[in-house]
DNA sequence: AAAAATATGTCAGCCTTGTTGACTTAGTTT
DNA sequence: AAACTAAGTCAACAAGGCTGACATATTTTT
């Protein structure tokens, strides 16, 4: 049974007189929330998920990339890491090849067919980045690339850096 | 056994030839990770999750609003919504008021409890934003804004325009 | 050569946060 | 009185995280 007589609460709502860039915190939490259901729509026919979807990416990105690498760019477990690559592998969208200086290692590349999803999944996201940008004047395009990377922790600059730039 | 004879697989890196906008994608991702990471530990502590967050934070941007309203934004079902919320009235975060005009609704609203910890919650995430602003010089903020609500599906700016704006 | 360290894989079990479908209760509308 | 609506609840399930422990192959160090 709910109470009818009033609990000590607060009706006012907070805003950015209380908290400063609440504008901004929830509009990039309902942009990065679309911008991924693009892909996931995709993912669910495959019955893959978002899991699988970023392991791919990477992949793609920097192919050869040992299994140690992809922990660390992706901050999760080996276990977590192993049910999503084995699966990625089963369908044949990536292949381990033995690392050729280090025969632990286990290099990682996709395959055609995993290519062609990497280019798939791409291609929403790649869709909605471009009318945004139209929408805001190409222009500005370097404003939004310095404010993204001025988002992310210092530290991790060293890994976006180290993907491949534009062919 | 893995084999060690390479199967067809592909050695190029993905890159902006063959699709355009990966460096904003990445970005994007890095930049999303690193801003929940924050609030992430704070809650840790109190062993709430994400979900919680979210919860929290709407109610704080709308209090009053009603169950069936908050499951519109969060976009979940009513069994994710009610453990969450459970545990948020448990821990006198959040109150339930059976509606003044529908008494079968139940309005939502933060204690000051509630509040405050939503506050602490936004306040790391509003430090980065504003770092991150300064970076790239405050007058882009605008530019800023206007991108990330670019990327909001537009079937969904009427619920960010709901929310209440700087006092 | 032996010992230690490293890269990866794997087993078992757990948690959170999401899902669906079916049903109940209370209150409102027709 | 009947139908509809808002919310709560039960049971079962899945994805994708986690930990700890241990196995195997290989390389590095002593």
């Amino acid at each position: 049974m709910k109470s009818y007589t009033p609990e000590r609460h607060i009706e006012t709502a907070l805003t950015q007189k209380d908290a400063s860039q609440l504008d901004i915190i929830e509009l990039f939490f309902f942009a990065y929330r679309d911008f991924t259901a693009d892909p996931d729509m995709i993912l669910e026919k495959l019955e893959f998920g978002r899991a699988h979807h970023r392991v791919l990416y990477f992949i793609n990105r920097k192919p050869g990339m040992t299994v140690a690498e992809l922990l660390e760019v992706l901050q999760i477990t080996k276990q977590s890491l192993a049910r999503v690559l084995k699966q990625l592998i089963d369908t044949d969208h990536v292949v381990q090849i033995t690392g050729p200086r280090d025969r632990r290692q286990r290099e990682l590349y996709p395959t055609p067919k995993g290519r062609e999803l990497a280019l798939e999944l791409a291609a929403p996201q790649s869709r909605r980045i471009t009318s945004a940008l139209e929408q805001i004047g190409d222009s500005d395009r370097s404003v939004i690339e310095h404010f993204l990377k001025a988002m992310v922790n210092p530290a991790q600059w060293q890994q976006i850096d180290s993907l491949p730039k534009a062919g």
